[in-house]
DNA sequence: TAGATTGTTAATCGATTAACAATC
DNA sequence: TAGATTGTTAATCGATTAACAATC
């Protein structure tokens, strides 16, 4: 029902949006329909953008009344992939990776359709190697191929220094990984058809900067 | 120089980037001059668009030259705002908010030039209150007003749970600080003069699933 | 039926790229 | 001077909004 045409990547972004809009609307309120006006409002988006991002992949409501809430929100889960768990290792097991590991954890426990799991951790300190961390085993990263293989990893998520990420990228991209969340702060280099995401804190800090009035 | 007309937040957000480039010709290879051509390509953007970027706020090149590192990148750090230390608070020292005071201390120790820095961290676990963490005092959350006046707090990140998002941030803007950064995953409401930067992992992690073949 | 809201087309707005005169 | 590269204008591309016929 996708991947037709070319679906920007402005559209992309918005959809995880949606879907949480209505998660909430239906584990806080029980709610059974919403509007594009009403989901436009609690997305921050225009309620005939919301109508035209729907479109691309669809018709999901009903004129004159509006989207079935689970419904859509089982179409949007089909769409992102979300129907099914997706698996996901975390590389660089320093606090940052820590952190992640942890806020992964609580979002997979909490939210039941919440279906990205970290199922592997790597690193390359021999301290770290082979020992748990919330009842994950760390693996050595020269091993990283052999697990994603064994374990159908799909995402990456990279936690190592700046001067490493080049390199374990690389490896990842060797590995035939091919989405990677990125928050080391330099930009890395893939071939075309993988993906990077950059979580990139101090770009951010540094943006924010600009609109202070010093 | 600049503030007269109105920036696009896509021409601002581009603009650590060339920083960040600037930075590391000159930290690595000392070099002295650049063209648009070389700082697009490092910064994966077009060299058209570096240009017309930094037309926005001056002159900062020579025709048949490129423009001058050293210069270029005082230039971009004056419009930044970053030619003075800037202070940020961190509210919520969970186990992401530990990471963010690691990474913030080390790229503030090993960049001079990076000039944000965390002063000040807030809790309301009585329990955490009052001990240090990275040499930093952990205050309560409920004298945060004052401790923002004190310390001329401009920039407070947010790692507090996701229910409690709101209700911090409210407090934030009640203080008068007016950029935010927020970590926890959900939308929360500021006044047209408040900036929200939303660091939203679990948003990133299901658009990469969106782009997997599965 | 009447009122409401979708899906979709056309209009608008904004951002990027192409091109080139100015000039170092 | 000749070659290179900027700053800037015009052209293009893409994304958002406005508007409305279709229809629940």
């Amino acid at each position: 029902m996708n991947r037709w045409k070319k679906i920007s990547d402005a559209v992309v972004r918005r959809l995880p949006l949606y879907l949480r809009v209505l998660d909430e609307a239906s584990s806080d309120d029980d709610r059974q329909l919403m509007s594009s006006q009403e989901l436009g409002q609690r997305a921050g988006v225009s309620p005939a953008l919301v109508r035209k991002d729907l479109a691309w992949f669809g018709e999901f409501g009903k004129q004159g009344v509006g989207y079935e809430v689970g419904f859509l929100k089982e179409e949007l889960r089909r769409i992102l992939n979300l129907d099914q768990e997706i698996k996901v290792c975390l590389i660089g097991t320093g606090s940052l990776g820590h952190a992640l590991v942890r806020y992964n954890k609580a979002r997979y426990e909490q939210d039941r359709s919440f279906q990205m799991r970290i199922v592997a951790l790597f690193d390359n300190d021999a301290s770290k190697v082979g020992t748990q961390f919330e009842g994950l085993t760390i693996y050595p990263f020269e091993d990283f191929a052999k697990y994603c293989r064994e374990l159908d990893i799909r995402i990456a998520i990279v936690t190592v220094p700046a001067e490493a990420a080049q390199h374990v990228v690389d490896r990842v991209v060797d590995a035939n990984v091919r989405a990677i969340l990125n928050f080391a702060p330099v930009k890395v280099s893939v071939p075309e058809n993988v993906l990077v995401a950059t979580a990139d804190l101090s770009l951010e800090l540094q943006r924010l900067a600009y609109y202070l009035e010093v």
